[in-house]
DNA sequence: GTGAAAGCGCTAACAT
DNA sequence: ATGTTAGCGCTTTCAC
């Protein structure tokens, strides 16, 4: 019934035998490599089709490269990351690089484990994303492979950066309701206590642009955050703080999408309307807030263009591992749904 | 200002001289082989922490084993899948082994590469998610490397199969809406015209055992299928053309949970209360279905489970690659919420 | 432009 | 129980 385990693999040798030229040569077309006539490389790619050879990457590795890039996504059920997985694999697609993912699992140590493994396996270089990991760590994994890190800001010398502009996405936010009327404007922030980290990730930079967007509009009175985190629980225990202060809030920018779907629990068990009570904002722009019975209000990040950004950021720094770091930053824009209308007057 | 690229990797050789002793042992004790004394055990243990030691995959590879195993996700959008993908890390999280995802992207083709990929990097097995590729690939990949197939039924001698009992799941649904009282109770399928899937796919599968459910409870004069896709646009026009029949159905069985967040839509632009007017059910628990706003009532198939049980019977296969192959079958439950409810009467 | 040969880090026969 | 040695499939000097 099984089929015969295949006999063998091809291999390099038996290329070169069939096209009969030596396994440099075909080291070399396969690679691209430089001395090779038109004729050999003919002769090559034919023997290569024919004989239906692929390339072992685990032999190429120990020499040169495996053609690999791994990516480290934090949480996939966030939907803002498969688009950037997706634009890492479409902008690599028609390359000879391959790309695999591991989640991140949202811990230090986790992601050593994880980082670890694929410099372990011999990836050609590393693209992650809203790592949670102290600085020192993300360096030294850069100084082993090349790195880029995505969603994080602050510079470094020794990794490429991409990420979008938080403090401008929270302004847009602030502005939208600002212009439709409100004043009361609530932020619910994921707690960041490390100081570190406090000026490199999102949350912290969303948290401070909206301070910064709410001081810009004359509304520093206003100013009302309350510290839970990304989740729909966060979201939850968040809201319900938030409406049972008085005069309560006509309006909650939710730090992140899954935070947005706890406050529309939350106002809906209290009996508010959306938006007519009280508008609702998310962040992120994730499938969820396009959901026909959701609708929200949201911060859209352009995760393929951040993807496939890195994808290029990394494989040049692969081809050259001296070039200066580049800071790639994408400035969001706001896509308004049925959450947010002006207050109730 | 760049950390001074690492010296040089840590090898099996320098662990060896550092421990006075062969290489042979060194890697022994790594695979825990035979034939190692506890005291070498021990003078190499030592050893690998004082040099911070990691085995390097690729050379591994070449002889043995990588410690990698690859998992093919057609889509990480769906959160159903990252279930299963978190019960396969975790199952191996304590393990040598590595698992590193890759997406299918849903084309046969894709698939291929995908496939082609994973080998051609010496993943010691795959796992392959809810894949659309016709059976003879699946067979062949099967006969290179040890394979485990999730979610597709039927069985087959080359690779072992994990799956949930979609002909029970739509049956729970039939029933839930049945014993409520809904006698008109119409399904959407994703459409599927290749006889070998037929047999196979899971959404193949649910649509016949909603007509099985139906028939068995007498409703064989009610059964009503429109043929989509298992996306949001799908749901949407489908519900559409059920919306505008008369006597239009009391309830809608979703094939699935992003199909169901059309259908909401569709149903209430055409000002239709749920479940007052109609009663709506998805299928896979998906995050969306848990959303407060949504509460959508859905069949949940043990994500975690069925990852957890790849990873065991892909590590055993590794192990003995002629051990016969295994099909596990889980059974699915109902978990009833608010889109479900009487008819109207 | 082409190929012979060394060697990447590890595992597996095969001694001892 | 331990060590010696020959590769695994490829890339890379380095001759020609």
């Amino acid at each position: 019934m099984e089929p015969p385990a295949q006999p063998k693999r091809v291999t390099i040798v038996d290329v070169a035998r069939h096209a009969q030229v030596s396994t440099t040569a075909v080291s070399k077309v396969l690679r691209n490599a430089y001395g090779t006539s038109p004729e050999m490389r003919a002769k090559v790619r034919q023997a290569i089709d024919e004989l239906g050879y692929r390339p072992f990457a685990g032999a190429r590795g120990m020499r040169g490269q495996t053609y690999t890039v791994g990516v480290m996504l934090p949480d996939i059920r966030n939907p803002f990351f498969p688009d950037i997985l997706d634009g890492i694999t479409d902008a690599l697609w028609d390359t000879d690089y391959r790309v695999l993912m591991a989640p991140g699992r949202n811990g230090e140590e986790a992601e050593a484990k994880v980082t670890d493994a694929m410099i372990d396996r011999g990836m050609d270089g590393l693209i992650l994303v809203a790592p949670i990991s102290p600085r020192s760590h993300l360096e030294s994994v850069a100084g082993v492979v090349p790195t880029v890190v995505v969603g994080r800001h602050g510079q470094s010398a020794a990794y490429d950066t991409v990420s979008d502009d938080d403090l401008a996405g929270a302004a847009l936010i602030v502005d939208h309701l600002a212009d439709l009327g409100h004043r009361r404007i609530a932020h619910i922030e994921h707690a960041e206590t490390d100081p570190s980290r406090l000026a490199e990730m999102p949350n912290a930079i969303r948290a401070d642009g909206y301070r910064r967007a709410m001081r810009a509009r004359g509304l520093e009175e206003e100013i009302a955050v309350v510290s839970t985190t990304y989740t729909q629980e966060g979201g939850y225990l968040g809201a319900q703080q938030l409406l049972a202060r008085d005069p309560r809030p006509t309006a909650i920018f939710a730090g992140a999408d899954i935070v947005a779907m706890g406050v529309l629990q939350a106002v809906s068990e209290a009996g508010l309307q959306v938006p007519g009570d009280i508008s609702i904002t998310g962040y992120d722009n994730t499938t969820f807030a396009a959901l026909g019975p959701i609708s929200l209000t949201s911060v859209d990040q352009a995760g393929r263009l951040i993807g496939a950004n890195s994808a290029q950021l990394l494989i040049a720094r692969i081809r050259d591992r001296t070039r200066p770091t580049a800071q790639i930053k994408f400035s969001p824009t706001l896509v308004s749904r049925r959450t947010s209308s002006p207050p109730p007057s």
